[in-house]
RNA sequence: GCGUUCGUGGCUCAGUUGGAUAGAGCAACGGCCUUCUAAGCCGUGGGUCGCGCGUUCGAGUCGCGCCGAACGCACCA
């Protein structure tokens, strides 16, 4: 047990005790046991507020609970209690307390970070599952990052987690791609077709053709129109999955399933839908099958059958959610961008409809990136083709700081991507900051042989007293508890921040305290600081998909 | 018009589920390299947390109403 659920404990037992006593007389629910690192050292080591939560049910002045509770804890660990304010209480731990956690941390060091496993119910999460017509932009990249940013988190916090791309290849879009290649194709051959007016106008259209041209020639030059169109779809469509898996792969993105919605047609949307319908929850109207979502909560009812007898793009959701719940999974998280939001409540409704519960369905909606470029925003424009894509991304800024400058804002905020500051090399740009800090360790252990010096498994680490020992040391211990926060609300830049912060609090040890040429006793002590220091920033980098190089 | 998200120093953003004197970075200014990487450290100035009302011991955080921004409001995906 760590320090923080021993303080608990004996808070809850304090709290157990004055009630039986019949001191605390209790009229409701007792609040949960917050204890938080204050922000001032002169607080304490840890402070709980639960003085001040528990005043309405105990009928009581904070101050007086906050004594009462701690008359009864008495624990040869804890140096004293104060209470401060309103009804504070205030922990200072005895210094041994603080060695003996890094003892244990630094023994049992190839796990820090790693909680233990919560034996929960698979949580599912999708995620980019961008439509397999055209390259990754930058909207996509932020999914992706975040996305697999979130699936990292939630396993390093002991979820059990499984990831899965929705590849959109059947309906309308897929068609409008083999048309466009289409006529690429056609076009390259020297024939005069016109552009078809829904067709895909990028670049990257060419790329996909030229490839099939190199293979296959011009050997589908004399079919039938409509035969072509068939092979050309398949065709374009493995190169068009193919480059999204390259581009996923390189940024760091992988899945644990690829999940194709032709699978769903027609058979599982027939079904989706002939349970809706015995359910009582689809009728007919102008010749099409209506969903009554209303009724849970939408805006209005959803056509999912149209009047020509195809199912419209909800119908294949519905199925593909339904399919999601069936598969037993706990929570099941979608990671959107939030132009879908108007979304949400036709998918909720239509879970609701089927008897799901949708409260087991978390949608995730990520904010809107710009990009700047020289202090000008860059224009994005899917249509014309001259977005930026996610390679070019990450070609021109590199993966590591693509990806943090993606995870350092909530997903609740618009990002606001400044092109030119992810390029620096420089103090200025935080991925560089955390990693400088990284390699400075490892410069460190690359010469610390020289100078006589080794890592032992049993170092004194009471030698460590300054300011900026004890300050990196304590910021170590917060890392498992930031971890259990950012998986709880699905936000990976808590651990950007932690990270950022991790390496402030290494600088500034790094400039006070020196290994080589100080006493052997405290240089091992430090030493081992340093490399469980390191291995902190590894592993929150890890999470966010960011390497930590050892030299730079 | 309706909905979702956002609004915090000049700029970009955090803010630990309602707590202690609201924090970082950039920009500005001033210091620190003959010793482990100056891609670093230390210091100074800068805030009516969009506006108003409410809830309570306590509100940047919760509720309501305005104002502003982005994105949505299909028998497209």
């Amino acid at each position: 047990m760590d320090v923080k659920n021993k303080i608990i404990d004996a808070i809850s037992q304090a709290i157990k005790q004055a009630i039986d006593a019949g001191i605390f007389k209790n009229t409701g629910e007792l609040p949960e046991i917050n204890l938080e690192v204050p922000p001032k050292k002169e607080f304490g080591d840890y402070a709980t507020n639960f003085a001040m939560q528990s005043a309405k049910i105990f009928h009581t002045n904070p101050r007086k609970i906050a004594e009462e509770i701690k008359s009864r804890i008495s624990a040869d660990w804890l140096e004293k209690i104060e209470i401060a304010g309103a009804g504070f209480m205030n922990f200072y731990l005895k210094p041994d307390v603080i060695y003996n956690e890094l003892k244990n941390i630094y023994t049992g060091l190839e796990n820090f970070g790693q909680l233990p496993n919560k034996n929960n119910a698979t949580i599912q999460i999708e995620y980019v599952s961008a439509n397999p017509t055209g390259l990754l932009h930058v909207g996509h990249g932020r999914g992706a990052a975040a996305g697999s940013a979130i699936v990292n988190i939630l396993r390093a916090a002991g979820y059990n987690v499984e990831s899965e791309y929705y590849i959109n290849d059947a309906g309308n879009q897929m068609e409008n791609l083999a048309k466009s290649v289409n006529a690429r194709y056609l076009q390259h051959f020297g024939k005069d077709v016109e552009f078809p007016e829904d067709g895909y106008h990028g670049a990257d259209i060419f790329d996909t053709t030229n490839r099939i041209i190199e293979r296959d020639g011009d050997k589908y030059l004399a079919l039938p129109e409509n035969e072509r169109l068939k092979i050309l779809e398949d065709l374009a469509y493995a190169d068009k999955l193919a480059e999204l898996k390259k581009d996923l792969a390189a940024f760091k993105v992988g899945f644990d399933v690829w999940f194709s919605e032709r699978t769903l047609h027609p058979d599982k949307i027939n079904d989706a839908i002939k349970v809706l319908r015995e359910r009582g929850e689809i009728y007919e109207k102008d010749g099409a099958l209506w969903l009554a979502s209303m009724k849970y909560g939408d805006d209005k009812d959803r056509v999912v059958i149209r009047e020509n007898g195809v199912p419209t793009y909800l119908a294949a959701d519905i199925a593909y959610h339904k399919n999601k719940f069936e598969r037993g999974f706990g929570t099941l998280i979608n990671l959107w961008g939030a132009d879908h939001h108007g979304y949400i409540a036709r998918v909720k409704a239509a879970m609701t409809a089927l008897g799901f519960n949708a409260d087991n369905l978390k949608i995730l909606l990520l904010q809107m990136v710009s990009l700047y470029r020289g202090g000008e925003l860059v224009k994005m424009s899917k249509r014309t083709g001259e977005s930026i894509t996610l390679r070019e991304l990450m070609e021109e800024v590199g993966t590591d700081a693509a990806r943090y400058f993606f995870l350092m804002r909530s997903i609740d905020s618009q990002l606001d991507f400044d092109l030119d500051l992810a390029k620096k090399k420089s103090a200025d740009n935080p991925v560089y900051y955390i990693q400088y800090a990284h390699a400075r360790i490892c410069s460190i252990f690359r010469q610390v042989e020289e100078n006589n010096l080794q890592l032992i498994d049993a170092p004194k680490f009471n030698m460590l007293v300054t300011a900026s020992e004890i300050d990196l040391i304590n910021k170590i211990f917060e890392y498992p508890n930031e971890i259990e926060k950012a998986a709880a609300e699905f936000a990976p830049q808590r651990i950007a921040r932690y990270v950022y912060d991790l390496a402030a609090q290494f600088h500034s040890f790094y400039r006070d305290c020196r290994i080589l040429g100080v006493d052997k006793d405290l240089a091992q002590a430090r030493l081992a600081l340093i490399k469980i220091t390191a291995h902190t920033i590894r592993h929150a980098l890890n999470l966010l998909g960011v390497s930590a190089p050892t030299s730079m």
